[in-house]
Formats: structure tokens, sequence, C-alpha cells
DNA sequence: TAAACAATCCACGAAAAGGGGGATTTCATA
DNA sequence: TATGAAATCCCCCTTTTCGTGGATTGTTTA
């Protein structure tokens, strides 16, 4: 039997998701966790053996919480379930350490057959997601720590003066930051930047 | 017994919401639709009590999708039902002849007492919705139409002059039109006014 | 019908960003 | 230990945006 713990926060994908897994005689959900504060509690009282875990959360992010939860038990096979299809939503999860992404727009026959996947051991992307880590795999698109830092700051309206100021380095160096964001996600100017960025989910909302 | 018509294309959120809405003995869910077309296709053979409309559909939206129902049928009575918080969504789904607009972090109840209120001719709004609304409506945030595609074509990374020759008007006019958004949404420049945009729902991810 | 708003256009100067270079240091890892 | 990437800093010149002010012509609508 393959005991679950839903991380879920909306009632109706809650009950839909414990209706699509007690058809399978395989799975059971045990627990369900509608933020990150209880979950976290439940994981650090039991061990499940497979993580169902949501990333838009009440007042948290299902990436950050990924890290806590492999923090406690290194072993915990997480899969997660999103609306998100932004690509640095999918990296991001999988750094953190879990184990499949499934979009929520998949069937429950994918959806049945991922748990078991992440459970058998391996691991699971649903084909959109595939296809979205396929896409400009070559342009790359991987930003640095202190890129994506800088990225934020100009997304709240920063200038290069008042980055620098507040990361205690050269009005330049923002801004040459500035220029290989541009060129790195393939931007005509700060605006498109700004766009592209919360596209791929680099900046939330 | 009100007649319903599921809008949405989560197969884990649609059995969800035929396990809520079948616990009441008043509703019973008649059809799903997995996306515009077939929507549309229901809609034109049948008079639902209430239509169940998600926003964001496979290759479309439910704003538009509004739309095109009350074309049809302009006795409609269509509850939004969407992850979306957004005040652009919520405020055009309502002009585009929504009843009411509910997010689906809801409880079972919630969803159930939001399609009676429907059915009975009223309009439905979530808390959190409500206070949403409430929400700077003094600080001017209603964009105008011009206004509106101005922003999009700047998001899209088109300067000024750009985005004047593709609508035949003076770059100083689009100037104008940039520095009243910005003054309008609160934003210190461009890429803030982006940021914002995006968050209200202005410029679609 | 007067007021309010949308949409258009303008001027001037300051500030910021963009384009195209180049360079050094540090740090991880292959 | 050499290679490469990340992070830092620099120059020159052009283009674009920002901040302040305006003004006119329509079209709703209270």
């Amino acid at each position: 039997m393959i005991r679950i713990l839903i991380v879920e926060d909306h009632p109706a994908m809650v009950e839909g998701l414990r209706k699509i897994l007690s058809e399978s005689d395989e799975i059971t959900t045990l627990d369900v966790a509608t933020n990150a504060s209880k979950c976290m509690a439940h994981v650090k009282g039991y061990t499940y053996d497979v993580i169902l875990l949501d990333i838009m959360l009440p007042g948290s992010n299902g990436l950050d919480l990924c890290s806590e939860i492999i923090k406690v038990n290194p072993e915990a096979k997480i899969l997660a379930l999103s609306t998100y299809n932004q690509r640095y939503y999918i990296e991001t999860m999988l750094q953190n350490g879990a184990k499949g992404y499934l979009l929520k727009n998949n069937s429950k026959e994918v959806i049945l057959h991922a748990i078991k996947t992440v459970h058998a051991g391996n691991t699971f992307l649903c084909e959109e997601v595939k296809r979205i880590l396929r896409q400009h795999s070559d342009h790359s698109l991987a930003l640095s720590r202190r890129e994506i830092e800088v990225l934020r700051l100009i997304a709240d309206g920063l200038t290069n003066k008042e980055i620098a100021d507040k990361l205690f380095i050269s009005p330049l160096t923002v801004d040459s930051h500035r220029k290989n964001l541009i060129i790195k996600l393939g931007a005509k100017n700060t605006a498109s930047l700004i766009k592209i960025a919360m596209s791929e989910g680099f900046v939330s909302v």
C-alpha cells in the first residue's frame, strides 16, 4: 500500500485527488495538509511513501517547502503537482529534491501512474513538462544567484544605482547583470525582460 | 434541481467538484466541458441553470468565453471559479456578464452556497474577492482600452516609437500613455509597471 | 448641457538604459 | 591544475525613458 500525504489548499482539488487515489487499491491517502506548517508537522511525525506537493500554498511556496521536507527526511519521495508550467518552478523543484513534476491538467491515469513511478524510486515528468525542459535547453536559460537577485530588484522598479547601493556593488556591475539578463532571457529591453522573467517564474507575482 | 455545466480542464478538479455537488440533493452536474468549443457546443444545445466557469482553459480564456456564452444566452448564470485573484480578471469577468466570482481555495460549503446564490438570481463574490475589489477602489486602477493596448505592447519590448508606428499615432501620445500607466498603477518605472500589470492580470504570461 | 474622461499631441531637460566592446579575481570542479 | 563560470568593474556613445509642465478634440453621462 502506497501511503500518501496530499499537500494542497483547494478543497475541491483535495476531494478530486482523494477520489482518484481511492480508485487504485495500491494507494491510500493517509493525510492532507493545507499549508506549509501543517505539512511539516505531518512529515516530522510520520514517513509517507509519496508526498503530493502543490506549489502555490497560502503564505508560502512549494519550492521552499520541498527543501524543508528533504532536510527532515532526505529519502522523501516528493511529487510536485501544480498548475504552473514555468520552467523555473520545474527546475527549482527538481533541484530542491522533488522526484517528479506533474501538471494538474493530467488525467487520473497519469496521476496514478506518476505516483507509482515515483514510489518505485524513479523520476516522473509529465509530457508537457518534458517538452518545456527540452525547449531552449540550448540557449542558456540558467541564471546565476546574483542575476536572479538583481532581476527581482529591477522588477521592483529600482534603478541600477539603487540596486548598487542595496547590494554594495558598483552601478556598472548592476548594469552588466542587466545586460546579461536581457541576453540570457532573449529580451529586447527591461520591459520585456520583466515579462519573460515572470512568465518563467523567476519573479513571482 | 439546479442543473450545472462545469467548464474546467483539470480532471482532478472536475472529480472534486462532481463529488462536492453530488452531496447536495438540489444540485446535479449535467455536463462537463474541458475547453471553450466544447463549452459552446453544450451551451448552444441546452440551457443550464448555472455554469461553473474556470478562467484558464487550454487555448482560450474564460473572460472571452464568458462574453460568448452571454451572447448566445443573455440569461445564463455564470459563476467564475478560478485560482486567480487578479483584480483585472475579476472586474472583466463581471463586466462580461458573470454573476459571481469564486476562488478555488473556498470550502465545499461556500462553493455550494455560491451556486445556490447565483441560481437564485443574486450575485456571489467570495470574501477574498470582495476584499480585493475594496482595495485601492479609491486610487483609480481603471485603465482605458487604449492604455491596456499600449501596456501590452510595452510589455512585449516595443519602444514608444515602435508602438507609435504600429498604432499610427505619435510617439508623444504613446509616451503620455506610458506616463499615465505608471501613475495609475503606482509604478516607479517601466520595469515595475510590467510587474504590477502582470500581477493585476492586465498582461498575461 | 456642463463635467468628466479618453485619446491625441507638444516642449524641455535630466536621468536612465542599451549596445558594444574589454578586464580582473575568485572559486569550484573536471 | 587548467577550464570555466560567476561576480566584479570600466569606457564611450546613442537611444529611450522620466518628470514637469501643458493643450485640443471628441464622447459619454450625470
